[in-house]
DNA sequence: CGGATTTTATGATTTTAATCATGTTTCGGC
DNA sequence: GCCGAAACATGATTAAAATCATAAAATCCG
C-alpha cells in the first residue's frame, strides 16, 4: 500500500499538465483549479464511474489507463474508447447534464483526479480558449467514433483487427523495445473493441502471430511487421 | 424557379429559430447574427460541402433534409449522420479547426444559411450559452454515433434494418398520416447507413413488407406495426 | 504448493449475409 | 409517350464469421 500523503497533487507540478486541456491556463488558474479538485487511486479493474450514473465532476486521468465500455444486448460489452494518462474523462455527460452512457474502469492501477462539477463550468464560461480545448476533445472523440462505424460496416473482422492493433499502438504506444504495445488487454477485451468474438479475435492474434506480423507472450503483443500489418487492415490514408 | 428575393432570411423571423441552437440569443444578438450570414437554396443531391473541403462557416439548415457521408474502403458510401431543418451543419470541422472528414448532401431541395466563422468564433467566445449548445449538439452526436458503433458491434443486419426505420422516425417523424416516414432514402442508402449490401437491404424491406411491419410504395416506407418493429430490433430501452 | 477457475487455443459445424446472376419496374429526359 | 438508365427485386451460390465443443495453459487464491 503506497503512502498517499507522499504523492504531489499539486497542478502546477502535475506530470501531464502541459499535454492535457488544461495546459491553456495562467498560472493563477492552475492554482484554482487545484483548490478545486481531489484526488484519488485506483486499483486495476475498479469502476471510474458506471453507466446510468450521475456526472458529479471531470476525471483528468494522472496515471493509469481506463476503458469506456458499455453492455450491449446479450450482455456482451462493448469497448467504445480508450483513455490514457493526461486525458479528461467523463465530460460528454457532464457537459450535456445527462447520465452516463457509459462505464469508466481501470486497465491497470491508476491515479485520477476529479474536477468539481459547479467549478468546471464556471471557468469553461470564463475561459473561452479552455472550452475550446475540450471541444477539440470531443470533436477528435467523434471523428473517431464516425471512423469505426465506418470500419464495422465495411471492413472484414481481419482487416478490423489489424487496426486495432493500431490503434492501441497509436494510443499507448510502445514499451522500451520499441515494439510492444504498451497496454495489456484480454482478447475478449480486444474482441469487444473490435466488434468480434473472442475466438474469432484469439484465432486472428494466432495467425498474425503464425505470419509473423506480431508476436504473442501472454498478454503482450509486439508488432514485428509494421507496414505488412498496415496493409493487412487496407489503410488508405 | 423561385424569386429569390421573396425568401425572408431575417433570423429573427426564421421558422427555425427556436428549435436551433442559436435559441439562447438574444434579439440584439440574433440581429447581428443576421447581419453575418447569408442564405442559399439548394437542389436535392447537392453537396454543400466535400470531404477535405476548408470550412468557412457554419451552415445553418432552414429547410431540407441533408446526409453526411463518407466514402470508405471501394467506394462504398457510409452514411454518419442525417440532418434536418433547424440543425447545425458542418460544426465539427469548423470548430476543431479541420478540414471535412465527410461530405454533406442534400436529400431533397434545401434552403441553407452560412454563418460567417470569424464572427461565429467571436459570438461562441462571448456567449457561453451558445457555447454550451452547441456542445450539446455535439455531444449528442457522439452519444449517437457510439450508439451505433455497439449496434453495428453486436446486432444482425435485421435488427439494424428495424433499428434504421425507428432512427428514421426519430429523426425525421411521419407525414400527416401518421405513419408514413417524412424522408426519401433509396435502398441504396438506407443500406449505406445500416452498414449492409443494397441486396440484403432490399430483402429485409421486403420481408417487413410482407409480415406487414411496414408497407412499401416506391421510396415512401410507412410503419403499421410499430411495436412488432421495436421488438424485431430487439431495442431494451 | 495444489486445486479451482479463468483465459487461451483450436477444430468442427452452422448460420448469416455477401456476392453473383438475372429479370422487372420506375424514372428522368427528349 | 418512348427510350435508356437507374433502382428495385429475387433466386442461387459462396464466403465469412459465429457458435458449439473440447482441451491446454495460465492465473488466482487459500
Amino acid at each position: 500500500m503506497k503512502n498517499n500523503g507522499s504523492i504531489d497533487t499539486g497542478c502546477l507540478h502535475c506530470n501531464v499538465r502541459l499535454s492535457s486541456v488544461f495546459n491553456v491556463l495562467d498560472e493563477e488558474q492552475t492554482k484554482d483549479l487545484c483548490a478545486h479538485k481531489s484526488c484519488a487511486v485506483y486499483k486495476k479493474g475498479q469502476y471510474v464511474f458506471t453507466e446510468n450514473g450521475l456526472p458529479n465532476g471531470l476525471f483528468c486521468i494522472n496515471s493509469g489507463k481506463i476503458k469506456l465500455t458499455t453492455i450491449g444486448y446479450d450482455g456482451k460489452e462493448q469497448i467504445l474508447r480508450l483513455v490514457k494518462s493526461g486525458d479528461i474523462l467523463g465530460y460528454r455527460a457532464l457537459l450535456s447534464n445527462e447520465r452516463y452512457h457509459c462505464s469508466a474502469v481501470t486497465l491497470e492501477d491508476a491515479s485520477i483526479c476529479i474536477i468539481d462539477k459547479n467549478y468546471f463550468f464556471d471557468v469553461l464560461a470564463s475561459s473561452p480558449k479552455l472550452m475550446f480545448e475540450v471541444v477539440k476533445k470531443m470533436s477528435h472523440d467523434l471523428k473517431t467514433a464516425e471512423d469505426h462505424i465506418v470500419s464495422l460496416s465495411q471492413k472484414s473482422v481481419r482487416e478490423r483487427m489489424a487496426e486495432a492493433l493500431l490503434f492501441l499502438k497509436a494510443t499507448y504506444g510502445f514499451e522500451e523495445d520499441n515494439q510492444t504495445l504498451n497496454v495489456s488487454l484480454s482478447r475478449e477485451e480486444i474482441a469487444d473493441y473490435v466488434g468480434t468474438s473472442t475466438e474469432s479475435c484469439i484465432r486472428l492474434l494466432s495467425e498474425f502471430n503464425a505470419d509473423k506480423l506480431i508476436q504473442l507472450k501472454g498478454k503482450k503483443i509486439s508488432i514485428l511487421n509494421l507496414q505488412k500489418l498496415i496493409q493487412t487492415a487496407n489503410i488508405e490514408d
